[in-house]
DNA sequence: TAAAAATACTCCATAGGTATTTTAT
DNA sequence: ATAAAATACCTATGGAGTATTTTTA
């Protein structure tokens, strides 16, 4: 008779990761172990267990009707298994549970932390943040490795297992200097917009991308610039534009402070705009301290963009990096 | 940095049966390992969570604040984990999860099982039952090293994270043979009881200690027989009585069927009886379907003895093995 | 024909064993 | 004095690595 029941959590934990990134080699990376070691043990597991999870017939790698049934019972023992290696955590560093470890793109983080952290520790005391600034692609990892609970960035990304969790949508307008062209425009057009002075993001940024939307500049792959410059920073864009001239596109919540000899000038409608939410996986075990962050997101920026809605906007999609 | 949290599900196995049974090489035994391999695990574990889960400087060891803590969470973990497990031998054997594995005393098996089968098969045929025949001590070990996941035995037993779960109060009533002394009386008295000629099961049986506690032969310590014979089943007895002579202690269920040289006596007010209940471990997962099984039982058993409360008997304890 | 998963092999960490010592009632 | 847990030491399994081959979209 069949009798042990042979698995370990590791095993769980690289099941859970080719599910959630359908593809062996994306996983073990998650997972970080190499390809060949995930592959062995997903194999040992399938043979000590006597069944199939993965049918690899197919691209991306699917379930079999056994597979899904374990992998949920798979999940349960790793979010308990997650919720005691937090109290261990918690016990060692002397800490109620209540961490988050979040990850927020370089566009957002300057604009949203110094009005949340206040809200925040005013009115959930009992949520401590880890904040981490990253871009895109790195929080989608960054989640799949487990290294960060949560992201906050410019959705939708639409990623199998990663939920997401809308929170606003921020409005674009222009940035010019005082005296260029587009200072004189009470609403501009996209069709207005002069490829030839726009200061980007450097790759790797979604804003980036979507300013390139805007400007239409996607369609014609090359574009052309006096000077061959690119930030890191919306801030050095700001000051590029106040001191030096040309133009540049801003997410609503960057044009708080702007330069004495720069002009912010609107879009016409439908504003241009993009969608902030939250996202993390679909099974997190902290999804309500989640959800209250999300609340406090929401709390803490201006009423006048909170009260915007997808509907009225031209919303962006997101490039992925 | 403290960053690793590494264990496995092995060693919080390891520390739940030390939990449960309070001495180290008890628990090793209920795992199946020596008792340095436990020792090792959980000192290696407690090293690794940089945690000290047990006060050894008490015995029976005691968990430390932080451990009390820690097993709760693990105790989920393992909970999880053990469904898991059913569900990967639920689809081996093509069943969906209604098996009990059952272990019973032999003086309870052959009386209530008869019983209780059809009307399971008839009002719960989603609980499969497999069952074993064993004597208190090794239901109680059984269950410790989770061979068995419930046992039908003779109750109180009061030990640690064991739960019970009375069902009914099984009288006691005398056999003897048509024309000894005893037969002539119309309720037996505990004094009359001759110690000479009462027949009784080989030890293990809890049923033995108990028929010896009512001829209160557990005074004495010794006791003389004519005939050095014991049985190991009630049937026996019963039938030894029949066509040799001497007496024997019956619980109510073994009258059903007696022989024609035979006579029953009942004993006077307040009569001694058992306790008949299922017991297992208190964080069993299958609790539900337990609690069923132990309806069924109730229901199977004839109303008279079913109708009988503690309260008008005089309930022997359990003597363990 | 490229990309992805499986195989072949080597290595070492560790869970397990037995024998023994240390520690507590 | 005795039972219980810890320590010492050995063995073997298997999880992880690199290099390579096989598979299939």
């Amino acid at each position: 008779m069949f009798q042990g029941v042979s698995y370990s959590l590791t095993q769980l934990e690289y099941v859970m990761a080719v599910h959630r990134l359908g593809h062996f080699a994306k996983a073990a990376e998650a997972c970080h172990v190499s390809q060949p070691t995930l592959s062995m043990q997903i194999q040992k597991l399938e043979n000590d267990l006597g069944i199939v999870i993965f049918d690899r017939s197919k691209k991306p790698i699917l379930l079999t009707e056994m597979g899904k049934r374990i992998i949920e019972q798979a999940q349960s023992i790793l979010f308990e298994a997650k919720k005691f290696e937090s109290l261990i955590k918690a016990s060692r560093s002397d800490r109620v549970d209540g961490k988050i470890v979040l990850g927020v793109i370089p566009t957002v983080a300057p604009y949203v932390l110094p009005r949340l952290l206040p809200v925040l520790e005013k009115e959930n005391p009992e949520v401590e943040l880890e904040i981490h600034e990253l871009q895109t692609q790195r929080i989608i990892d960054s989640l799949n490795s487990d290294e960060i609970d949560v992201g906050l960035l410019a959705t939708p990304l639409k990623i199998n297992q990663i939920h997401e969790f809308p929170l606003f949508y921020e409005p674009f307008s222009i940035l010019c200097k005082k005296g260029h062209p587009l200072g004189f425009l009470k609403k501009v057009k996209y069709s207005l917009l002069n490829l030839e002075d726009l200061w980007l993001l450097e790759e790797g940024h979604c804003l980036r991308h979507q300013a390139m939307d805007v400007c239409s500049l996607r369609k014609t792959k090359k574009y052309k610039r006096r000077y061959e410059f690119e930030s890191g920073s919306l801030e050095t864009l700001k000051s590029l534009v106040n001191s030096y001239g040309g133009y540049t596109l801003l997410p609503s919540l960057a044009t708080e402070v702007i330069g004495a000899n720069s002009l912010l000038v609107p879009f016409e409608r439908p504003t241009p705009a993009r969608e902030v939410g939250l996202v993390y996986r679909r099974e997190h075990y902290k999804k309500h301290l989640i959800e209250v962050l999300g609340e406090a997101i929401i709390a803490s920026i201006p009423q006048d963009i909170r009260a915007l809605r997808q509907k009225d906007l031209d919303v962006l999609s997101v490039e992925e990096g």
